[in-house]
DNA sequence: GATTGAAGTAATCGAATGATTACAACCACG
DNA sequence: CGTGGTTGTAATCATTCGATTACTTCAATC
């Protein structure tokens, strides 16, 4: 059907190329990746990427800024929702928000490349130039945990714990060994609670 | 004094590079750090490292097997203090184990070299030979927590979840941006509470 | 004092990788 | 047509890096 090596618009093929770069960075991380990698899993040729981004740096940085703005969208329209849904059953408190929030990131970090591109980001603090980028998107989700989603300052650090846990469980695999894992089983158990079968059916995906 | 380039046991020698490459990995992570960069870390010569450890890869496992025993061996010293103490003040119960645990791993992510070697293993989850490595430590602490410190599931939960966001607050460098950026300071607050001080104290040296 | 084995390095090799250059194919517009 | 800009690639270059080889130095032991 879609013939492969089409000609397609500079924007159109720069969009591809941070979705492919998505799922290489993070599985390789920054250094381990190649821009030979992420040009075969955009089906084009390497030096074309190189074209388009410049250098590996700018195209790992352009890739964690997509990468955060999705983010902040998917909490944005998470809270959207809540809202809506606050004025219709008349819930009215964060409650409701919490957990939205909650299920839209597990349904962005379903997607392995999403989850680990942020945490190798977010692990290359001390890079000048990658650094600073990962600290300001880390900050822009606590401004808007703060003034958009107005939670209390227990309820921020419960949230970004959670989830920071979270990625660490699915990063490493836990999650995926709770299958044949007992005591990795009885791990997610204590971190999900109720959730743990929703969680375990996601992350097989 | 110490004449440089003595001429030292390996077994010795093993362990100085071993120091070094918990160093060195922690910063560039396992892709980005080369063997030379750990020789030289070291004070050697950077074929003698792959000499004594075989392979690049060999190196990193041990390395996050001695980073992960450590770990494990600061914890437990910790649950013996808390235990002693407890006889002789007689508070009991395991508020005193959780607080010393956490003062632990305060201590020991100081090293951000530790703390870096860690987070990097976790998130090579997908590697066929570092990740079970990883797993295993993980579960390890899981059940060092649920059996030796007799911990709750929910006190396992949110020990770990601290520990996961302070992984990331430290190793992206949003600790010492507090000393700048007001939100920074302001996000430090929510996780630490009244620790606050400490921990930027700590996090500075 | 010759020998043996351990500690350690200089030199170098082959493969991988980011980047550059030069060129090809295609489309729109005059 | 033809011409100029856009999309894209093949070939290749310089560097880096992990690993190997061959060598040196030193201490102990017989």
């Amino acid at each position: 059907m879609t013939p492969r090596s089409e000609r397609i618009p500079a924007d159109e093929r720069r969009e591809q190329i941070l979705a492919a770069a998505t799922t290489v960075f993070g599985e390789l991380g920054y250094a381990g990746a190649t821009t030979d990698r992420v040009a075969r899993a955009a089906g084009i040729s390497q030096p074309y990427v190189v074209r388009l981004f410049g250098t590996k740096e700018q195209l790992f940085i352009e890739t964690l800024r997509r990468t955060l703005a999705r983010l902040l969208a998917a909490f944005r329209a998470a809270l959207a929702e809540a809202d809506a849904g606050a004025d219709a059953g008349g819930d009215g408190d964060g409650e409701a928000r919490e957990a939205r929030l909650g299920e839209a990131y597990l349904e962005l970090v379903e997607d392995r490349g999403t989850l680990l591109t942020l945490l190798h980001g977010f692990m290359m603090g001390s890079d000048p130039v990658i650094g600073p980028v990962a600290r300001d998107g880390f900050l822009q989700v606590f401004r808007m945990l703060r003034d958009e989603a107005g939670f209390t300052p227990d309820q921020i650090h419960r949230f970004l714990a959670d989830g920071m846990l979270i990625n660490t469980l699915l990063a490493s695999g836990v999650g995926l060994a709770a299958k044949r894992d007992r005591d990795a089983a009885e791990l997610m158990d204590c971190t999900f609670g109720a959730h743990v079968a929703e969680v375990l059916e996601r992350a097989s995906a």
